[in-house]
DNA sequence: CGTGAACTTGACCACTGTCAACTTAAGTGG
DNA sequence: CCACTTAAGTTGACAGTGGTCAAGTTCACG
């Protein structure tokens, strides 16, 4: 279903590059113009690609939430990425060739379709918006890293905690939370594919987070009364979300 | 200690690049150039890097193995990465500003120092080779989403068969092997710090490969008998480490 | 109001961690 | 070249975090 979403809502990507580097006007309207490119929709649990797809055009979110996964042979499914509004989702296939991993939408959720020429285009004109979406890609792979710290040294406690505030973080930094809760579509399957967790055991420690009264999560909205608590309990550091810097752009990016 | 190492005998950057892009004749002189800069020399478990340093200059590796790796607050400490002759030690830095995780040598080991400035120069000069620079970080994330997979799902014998292989395949490609064997300068410390294992499970699964015959592991040297064995009972497939490729080049990159 | 997905809880169990002692290998200085 | 010393590897006993199985209950939604 190939629709046209014109109107430039899709504030949560200039947003969040704007928070990290300087984008001149010029910039600004070239990314909506990006943004603005023909949309697809798909509904929930839907495969927006695959392993060993090679990507025809690159996808970027306006609205709703995908992740990354991969699964074993055995079909154990293993989420390596959640991707909210302003994320890309293949990238990296624009370079690579193809995708190492599958996404699936976990909303219904709404993408535009990039053709890799207007990408070239754009990187090309746009030096410095170029430099702005590898440093998307790095925060991605740093994001992996601490994911790999969660699930290697983390016990299931700190791990969900240390997941739901990162993910708070990210949607308040796309604008996207309402005090101290926001929209939670995950379900519980969902966060024990994300930490290597069983469901079952995602569930008993959600409910002792529930006890310490640091996470209320129902009905798809989770609100986290104690960030600072939860932090603390979780060994969050915001750091590896690279949030709030300006701080080198360099060569042609610059 | 900074020394001169004009002799470009880095051969495994030049030649897992030309395997995944054509080179020209002047990226490949421009590459040496990049090679031949002052090196520098660290013994082994020293950091080249700690998080939290913005670095002043980017490091390729020459010769010797390092890890990235991540702590928590209690000290638990996690790699996340390895770190091959012909390797970047700090790439991301070089745009995000500072490190997220640090780096230890495991060997001796051999680094050249590139200043910021040469690396302006050489990607406005080399788009290709900017392109390769930017697929070596992909690649990179490419494999900590493995890992993810590793850690999240597989058990204790599949994670180190499936790290044994990627290890082996990274220093095939680059040139360093023999036949079935290796240098191999992992600890089995290093080893569970990867896999997110105690040592001393890692030992007990160690000598359940070894009685399998799948895996042969002494005095610093790995011998893998019968890798397609061992990759089927790991599940080991080699996608993710986007070796063959010459796929897409664009924009400025081509 | 019905039907399936999502969530809960309890009982049981096993993969992996911890602790501790010991052996072997590696590196150092006399 | 051999004591000495420390790091690395090995093994056994025991414990625990988290997995599995299974039976509910609640929720979402047509």
């Amino acid at each position: 279903m190939i629709v046209n979403a014109p109107e430039a809502l899709d504030m949560p990507l200039i947003r969040r590059l704007g928070a990290s580097c300087d984008l001149t006007q010029a910039d600004e309207e070239a990314l909506a113009r990006l943004i603005g490119s023909p949309a697809r929709e798909f509904s929930p649990r839907h495969d927006l690609a695959r392993e060993g797809d090679t990507g025809r055009h690159v996808r970027l979110v306006g609205d709703g939430w995908a992740c990354r996964y991969k699964s074993t042979l055995e079909g154990k499914r293993q989420i390596v990425g959640f991707i909210l509004p302003g994320d890309f989702c293949d990238l990296s296939a624009y370079l690579l060739g193809h995708m190492d991993h599958s996404i699936s939408a976990i909303t219904r959720i709404r993408v535009a379709l990039i053709t890799p020429e207007s990408l070239d285009a754009l990187i090309t004109g746009h030096p410095s918006l170029a430099n702005a979406f590898w440093r998307l890609e790095l925060i991605n792979a740093s994001m992996q890293r601490e994911w790999l710290l969660s699930l290697g040294q983390r016990t299931a406690y700190e791990r969900i905690g240390h997941l739901l505030i990162e993910l708070f973080s990210r949607l308040r930094a796309a604008g996207l939370v309402d005090g101290n809760s926001c929209a939670f579509p995950l379900t519980q399957n969902d966060l024990a594919d994300a930490t290597g967790l069983s469901p079952v055991h995602v569930n008993r420690t959600l409910r002792e987070l529930r006890l310490q009264g640091l996470v209320e999560l129902d009905r798809k909205r989770l609100r986290l009364p104690d960030l600072a608590t939860l932090a603390e309990a979780s060994g969050f550091l915001p750091n590896y979300l690279h949030a709030d810097p300006k701080e080198r752009h360099v060569g042609v990016y610059a």
